[in-house]
DNA sequence: GCCAACGTTGGC
DNA sequence: GCCAACGTTGGC
């Protein structure tokens, strides 16, 4: 099973807004990095897990967990010119943008703050999100940072100490 | 294909 | 609001 990374602002589309949803479930759109288009399109397998991820707020943190409910399929708000991710370039003959449907499994007892996670650079190792200029939305993670980063989430303390710095 | 200009992201 | 990072666009 792969783990990942999704980002949002609140502003646009929060972890309440997730809850709000129908069957807790939203298609993920309106990406339009072609990086991150290629993990939503190649990489989110159904079953995976992802982090929900609040970015450009006052605390930017991981706020929530969400199962991927559909693989990559198109884009379809790409095709819609009343739609603020309008892209006349993709077409329903040759879409060029990606989406997948997640549904929230559960909030975090607490967010992991991006504070917190940069504290545990060491332990996390070469997480994407922490690298400099970072702006991918959509970003793979490993095992041990998924471990990681939910042991994290019930004791940070206790989660220092497994990964110590020297 | 190069690269300057420009737009967007996102932390602070 | 500022600004660094960096992806995209478009002239040449």
């Amino acid at each position: 099973m792969g783990y990942w990374l999704l980002k949002s602002e609140p502003s646009t589309f929060g972890i309440a807004d997730l809850e709000a949803a129908p069957d807790q479930t939203t298609p993920w759109e309106g990406v339009r990095n072609y990086q991150a288009r290629n993990y939503l399109r190649d990489g989110l397998a159904l079953g995976d897990q992802a982090f929900f991820y609040h970015s450009s707020t006052a605390q930017p943190a991981i706020v929530g967990l969400v199962e991927v409910v559909r693989a990559g399929y198109p884009d379809e708000t790409a095709f819609d010119p009343a739609s603020r991710y309008h892209d006349p370039a993709s077409t329903p003959a040759n879409p060029r943008w990606y989406r997948v449907d997640v549904r929230l499994i559960r909030r975090l007892r607490r967010e992991v703050t991006l504070a917190e996670l940069k504290r545990h650079a060491e332990g996390l190792g070469d997480f994407p999100l922490l690298r400099r200029g970072n702006r991918l939305s959509v970003l793979p993670v490993t095992a041990a940072q998924w471990a990681l980063i939910l042991d994290l989430e019930i004791d940070s303390e206790r989660s220092a100490n497994a990964f110590p710095h020297h």
